[in-house]
DNA sequence: GTAATTCCTCTAGTCACTAGAGCTTCAAGA
DNA sequence: TCTTGAAGCTCTAGTGACTAGAGGAATTAC
């Protein structure tokens, strides 16, 4: 039985944000000792890792709710899991393009001061003129 | 002399949003109508442009506090505003980096399962066990 | 037995908004 | 001038995914 630290430093979740994921119900309530502290098994370390390890790969906590409650179900067919995995991905994928965007235009903005007071700077005129920008990061 | 709703179609800030950017101090209380409405003028539609264009590319609003607390102090020199404007860049690549590593991986999550069932989905398998992953995206 | 550490619940704060309630003012047509 | 409907006002609370702290109880090590 691991104490809700000894689970803590075993996943790398840090101890309230173990309370957090049971308030959410991504994590089981576990049983609890004499004194009411939390105690927990290995199936429950299984499941904070896999917890963890979605979030870390920026799925949402309802994406994992939905993802914990088809795993229990494996004889299911497993299109709807399929498709959180691909919406994540284009999520991703559009926020790389919008990061994208902003790099080109922080890139000339960060780069192109050539002035000594803020009167001439480059910085403070690009951001008070999106004209100066190549495109439209909006 | 604009009413905040003129101000919010010329500009693309919401009205809440410019009322919140008034209280956290982006953009100055402006005049009142006879019945307390606000009333802005060119002054202001040019902050609040500048203040939009600077949340497009991503910066705090802190950093855009002190973006226009230097721009009202055109002798000074202008090494901060370059500096804030280059940890902006830097923390926008760091999160392209991340985003990237994140990627690869769903990629491989999200295309390589040729399970029927929730039972061999390879996107649970692969959110299971981290040690599938090519990176560590933690 | 005692002291240090860990645990408990609960509330509130983070960031940059956004939504809504309940009320007042403004602008345009009849 | 009157009326109606849009737009404005303030204030509170909610979003996502935690994080910090208060104030107290339980556990562990010596
Ligand atoms: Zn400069
Ligand atoms: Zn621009
Ligand atoms: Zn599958
Ligand atoms: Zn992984």
């Amino acid at each position: 039985m691991f104490s809700i630290g000894d689970l803590s430093r075993r996943t790398g979740v840090k101890v309230p944000t173990i309370r957090y994921y049971e308030q959410m119900g991504l994590v089981a309530a576990p049983e609890r000792s004499d004194g009411n502290q939390r105690r927990y098994g290995r199936q429950e370390l299984e499941r904070l890792a896999f917890v963890r390890h979605a979030r870390d790969l920026g799925f949402g906590v309802d994406d994992i709710r939905a993802l914990i409650e088809l795993s229990g179900h494996p004889d299911q067919p497993c299109g709807h899991a399929d498709s959180i995995a691909a919406e994540q991905l284009a999520s991703v994928r559009e926020k790389i393009a919008r990061l994208k965007r902003l790099e080109t235009e922080l890139e000339r903005i960060a780069t192109c001061c050539d002035g000594k007071t803020v009167g001439d700077c480059y910085v403070i005129r690009a951001l008070s003129d999106h004209a100066l920008c190549a495109d439209d990061h909006a």
